[in-house]
DNA sequence: GTCGTTGCAAAGCGTTTGCAGCCTA
DNA sequence: TAGGCTGCAAACGCTTTGCAACGAC
């Protein structure tokens, strides 16, 4: 990343506004508010270059395409939407995780998510 | 399902052999050293069949292509390989997980996974 | 013989890449 | 002006689907 450009930009307001992890496309339609023709691959190239950087984490939720939130927040879990598909950040963590693995694993980290319905869709429901 | 064919019995022995959730190519693989010209697509026809019929349950993982195990199984946890890929059973749940939700969320259920070496790469490295 | 099942090839779908033109520095 | 960046379209890898032939019952 050499160059400021306003589609970098736009991408970069859009992740850094929204309080989720949120996919490319959902990047990509936010962003399109302010580039109306902002291409896809664009999105795809530039959350790779962020990523590159360090700047954007990726978010792997189980049976999801990958998510991405702004880097440097602390160790957090998240929550999936069954309804209206989002992502929540869930703070805390069950502790002592590790002892589930074989003695013999050697365990480097590991994943939490839970799922069901989030307040708005619960209301809605 | 109407028609027992040796397709499907060597699909369904390749899941039931194996102590671990397989991925579609993996039971491609296996099934093939029973029928040599098995197509990949009768592969993901069958295990959609048994999903359907409830004697295959789906494993998601994050980040992971679905893998697929017998139905039936206690509540149980997996464990990725980073290196070789494959995916383990864990036994047990550490509990009180959904506390982590806010309170207005609606909690269905949790996803947990742990990820690392496993005893075999391990020794390997 | 019927019709559920199979293998092959084509179609889908989300993501990546090639390339010519654009635009930042 | 140079060359990094972009949009478009083609390419990719994995999964699904269409279809004619096969084979279980």
């Amino acid at each position: 990343m050499k160059r400021k450009t306003k589609q970098r930009d736009a991408i970069w307001n859009a992740i850094l506004h929204a309080a989720r992890p949120l996919s490319p496309q959902e990047v990509h339609e936010i962003a399109s508010a302010d580039i109306a023709q902002l291409g896809i691959a664009t999105v795809y190239r530039t959350i790779r270059v962020f990523l590159e950087k360090g700047q954007l984490a990726q978010v792997d939720l189980p049976g999801q395409p990958p998510r991405y939130e702004k880097s440097g927040l602390k160790h957090h879990h998240h929550f999936h939407c069954r309804q209206c598909d989002r992502v929540y950040e869930m703070e805390g963590c069950a502790g002592n995780i590790s002892a589930l693995a074989p003695d013999d694993f050697v365990v480097e980290g590991h994943a939490l998510s839970l799922f069901g319905l989030c307040a708005a869709c619960q209301g809605a429901a």
